[in-house]
DNA sequence: AAATAACGTCTACAGGCATAGACTATAAGT
DNA sequence: ACTTATAGTCTATGCCTGTAGACGTTATTT
């Protein structure tokens, strides 16, 4: 298959323990680093699975452990989440988006300034 | 229940058919409203059925027919997608949400000028 | 009255995701 | 060699969502 770009909410944990990482990591680095979550051990390795099947990561034997490396970069995926926020929420209107945003203080004054400094750089 | 606010993609037509109308609307029109979809009677009734279980919109009995209501309104729930996906896609960073909107030149330019505007407000 | 249309409810199934136990294979220590 | 730890795979359950058929009720039309 690998068409797909549904990530859920639980694998998208992992995904982001493996973007932090510059290197490869085996399933039980992995799972140190996720281990807030109080998944276990088999849990973990479904949602490896799932990702690798979904080509969102991929697996490399290394001694006795599989090593895995995101295929989809962080960066890719945000865009990807944002686009269809926009499509499907805000009918495709951007601006909406950022008016929403807005609206809603979620972000603070320093925010602002920030995004200001941001803007002129256009 | 009544304490979620998960709507899935399909129900999310409902509620926009909603959103735009000022009256409750009859199941028939709302069929009428996404007649383009192809969904069967059935299917539709389904989805108002599952979005009054999630208190996400009101039925009222008028004569024969139950005539709909969102209780969420598209604002609110709004505000609550792009809350979540800067607390699950952007780690709570409203900024790096509105960067990765500029990155992906989802924005053109003549969105870029609108914002700047908006911006000017603050 | 009988047939039909319109509507709501119940039940069902498939796919996706969260979760995890059971089983298997292999490696490492004793 | 035997035991134990480690890692991967298979199978399974439960929930949510998309999709819809079957059924029952009431209203409308002939």
């Amino acid at each position: 298959m690998c068409i797909e770009i549904s990530i859920g909410k639980a694998e998208l944990e992992i995904m982001k323990v493996l973007w932090k990482s510059k290197q490869p990591l085996s399933s039980a680095e992995i799972g140190k680093a996720v281990e807030n979550h109080g998944w276990k051990r088999t849990t973990i390795a479904t949602f490896l699975a799932r990702l690798v099947d979904k080509c969102a990561i991929s697996a490399e034997q290394r001694g006795k452990s599989l090593y895995y490396t995101p295929i989809i970069t962080s960066k890719e995926y945000k865009k990807l989440q944002v686009k269809g926020l926009i499509k499907n929420v805000f009918d495709g209107s951007a601006q909406d988006l950022v008016v929403s945003l807005f609206e809603e203080k979620t972000l603070t004054d320093e925010d602002i300034k920030e995004l200001k400094s941001i803007f002129k750089g256009f």
